[in-house]
DNA sequence: GTCTATAACCTGATAGAC
DNA sequence: GTCTATCAGGTTATAGAC
């Protein structure tokens, strides 16, 4: 349980919480350079104090967005690529179902992460638990037993890639394809089939 | 006429294209919004003043930047998906090849183009030169002519998935699967023959 | 805990000498 | 065209009253 409040209504959440809730919304919409604590203030109907007197700086407070939004990111993934009762192709549904739902709920959030490690990869190793958990992954394992000669990394990469890249796209889709929102959201629901039956043919492929 | 210069050695280039290559440099790798104008003109080796005397400003600089590495971006696209002389097959060949190469040699390229959209949506439409020029390629065509029960967008989504995502995912891959620049650019390599076969395949399921 | 006022600093841009 | 010096405005952060 990440908070200790019992029972909170939703009309009335702490000061440190609706400061925390704005920061999520403006870091991830517009980055931590483009961020003014003035943004962050206002979208939480705060007085700009205030966010200094909860988390005393504004690197301070994006760090603890930062870990959470990374904590989020990786936790979908975890779990599943490790689950030894799992066969390979559960996993490939997993991962697609999984992360499809989770960033068609939060589109903005590969972009954050992927364009706020450029600028500050250091905090991104606070979060790896491990070097290398992708490789000793038993996904990786399986992936292997079914096709020794295929780079288990080509093909997680294409896999995530397939499940990622389009809410990376989504507002590129929306000016140049003229994609609405319903449609982008039919195409994602869409591809939690596509990606277990096109990845199935990739691994049968020679 | 920006430059009157007609033959210009490597080693002396004039005033106006040293702060366009660093420009080029500092906001490709910082994103707008996080670059200081002092930042350029120290990369530029050149007085700060002298930017402002050139551009006018760093917003007009930027355009100019952002406009020149969108067109890099789609000029790989944009003759390769309408050339009526090619089948599908050769197109994705000529895709993956093309992006592969180009994303090699300019590996934050894409992370730049889509985080800065998203800050600045605007500037997207001036080069798109008509909207759904994908839906209208002839490549879509070809795709539809092979498999009209697949959605042309679908497919399309996952062919630069493949290509690009890697080199988005790339800061990350060198620091949770310690994948080295060598073994980075092999893999990069071996994705010109992959995505062909995992393409092929991937048109073949049913 | 919350507010107002302000300090301390940084950044883009320009004036004016050369 | 290029430089130094500086301005004007904005930004983070804090001091101090309530």
């Amino acid at each position: 349980m990440a908070k200790k409040e019992k029972i909170k209504p939703v009309v009335d959440v702490s000061t440190e919480e609706k400061i925390k809730q704005a920061a999520r919304k403006v870091f991830t919409q517009k980055g931590y350079a483009a961020t003014r604590t003035r943004d962050i203030a206002e979208e939480a109907d705060i007085n700009l104090a205030l966010l200094n007197y909860y988390f005393r700086s504004k690197e301070k407070l994006f760090e603890i967005i930062m870990l959470e939004k990374l904590q989020k990111f990786f936790s979908v993934l975890l779990p599943i690529i490790n689950d030894t009762a799992t066969t390979l192709e559960n996993k490939v549904e997993g991962i697609a179902s999984s992360y499809i739902d989770l960033l068609t709920a939060n589109a903005d959030l590969p972009l954050f992460i992927l364009s706020e490690v450029r600028n500050n990869p250091e905090i991104f190793i606070k979060i790896a638990q491990r070097k290398n958990f992708l490789q000793e992954s038993v996904l990786v394992k399986q992936l292997q037993g079914k096709r020794a000669d295929i780079n288990p990394l080509q093909f997680l990469m294409s896999l995530l890639a397939m499940c990622i890249f389009p809410f990376v796209m989504k507002p590129v889709l929306q000016r140049m394809a003229d994609v609405a929102e319903n449609d982008f959201q039919r195409m994602m629901l869409e591809r939690k089939m596509l990606i277990p039956a096109w990845t199935k043919a990739m691994l049968k492929a020679k």
